[in-house]
DNA sequence: GTCTATAAAAAGATAGAC
DNA sequence: GTCTATCTTTTTATAGAC
């Protein structure tokens, strides 16, 4: 944290924080003004009003529900191995911020929530599907129905952190042996699409 | 619906409705009263607060998380067996109540979910886990982690259902063809099951 | 049991002094 | 820019007549 932080960079930091733990509806402007050590009128100086807040955050903090990997996927590289590389992003990513997940699904799935879908790079999945098309193409990996196929991958990395208490509850697990669960899952879920997509393709 | 429903009835049945689509922070009393054609004050009379109401809610609603299929795990089967008919029933169930994952996971996830997380039926993920060992031991299937596995099914099913607006989006979709993606599904994951726990040597 | 009216509290937003 | 004080609206909850 920095010693000169100015006020609206206060602001800021206390409403994601706010805003990611209770969602939009649970949110409130006293308590972000408390957080930030300032009063509720500051907010309203700054930003006017509590959607207009509340968009800035969901702005800054869209961009982390998907890992940024177009990157490493326009590399030449085989499928299996992007894949890969996804996985470990996708919930280390998740790891770092652990309320993005609920937080962007609560954003969507409200009445108002159309317009703020148009803002999660959605592109990702398209083009990890066209990739798979082309592995498929050469033969490296086996015939599957392609959005199933990233639905279920970016389901097996996200689902288990908006799903945290229960696991937690289920293996009887601390906050920090859950990510530590979560870490080994990156293994076991590169394991999982080895047999998903190549192994066993012989006898198909 | 019934004609003969009475005020206890309509009220549950339109609180029901209003807290699944807002959650707890999002609904409104008086949109629970309009619902079910009657006033706020019967609210309060039959229930005394939101909270004791929403609990009655979240209690009724809470064996529709996880499938009942107790009883199928408990048949002579092969676990692969098992699995398939658990994938069905789960993804069948949330097409019939596709705002209950998200309005449980919201609940167990707040602040004060913890009293909450006790009620589900975690007691399956564990007997999941039991079969697999046992089919382990027959050399039904290959070794993987368990909870992980459970962790996966769960997450391949009811992941899509949260992320609704955003795979809507993503594959432009009306509701309908999202169902008819949802019903397709289950035969996909059972595949991937296979491929996970038994490789290429499936035999039905 | 059901209603109208109203209290009581909470929460977002603004006015105006400094 | 920052604050205190206040307004307005919303929302939960209750009182009391019928």
């Amino acid at each position: 944290m920095e010693e000169t932080q100015n006020t609206e960079e206060k602001i800021l930091a206390a409403a994601e924080e706010v805003f990611m733990k209770a969602g939009y509806d649970g949110a409130r402007m006293q308590e972000i003004a408390n957080k930030a050590e300032i009063n509720k009128a500051m907010l309203h100086y700054y930003f006017r009003s509590k959607d207009k807040l509340f968009e800035k955050i969901f702005d800054g903090k869209v961009k982390h529900f998907f890992p940024e990997i177009s990157e490493e996927l326009d590399k030449n590289q085989t499928f299996i191995r992007k894949v890969d590389f996804m996985i470990d992003a996708y919930i280390s990513l998740i790891i770092r911020f652990p309320y993005i997940p609920l937080f962007v699904l609560n954003t969507v799935n409200k009445d108002n929530g159309a317009s703020f879908i148009t803002k999660l790079p959605i592109s990702l999945i398209k083009k990890i599907s066209g990739e798979y098309m082309a592995a498929l193409e050469k033969g490296e990996v086996r015939k599957v129905d392609p959005f199933q196929l990233v639905i279920s991958i970016l389901s097996m990395c996200a689902f288990p952190f908006v799903a945290r208490p229960i696991i937690m509850q289920a293996g009887n697990l601390t906050k920090a042996e859950f990510n530590q669960l979560m870490e080994e899952r990156k293994a076991e879920l590169k394991r999982y699409l080895r047999f998903i997509l190549v192994e066993g393709e012989s006898r198909i």
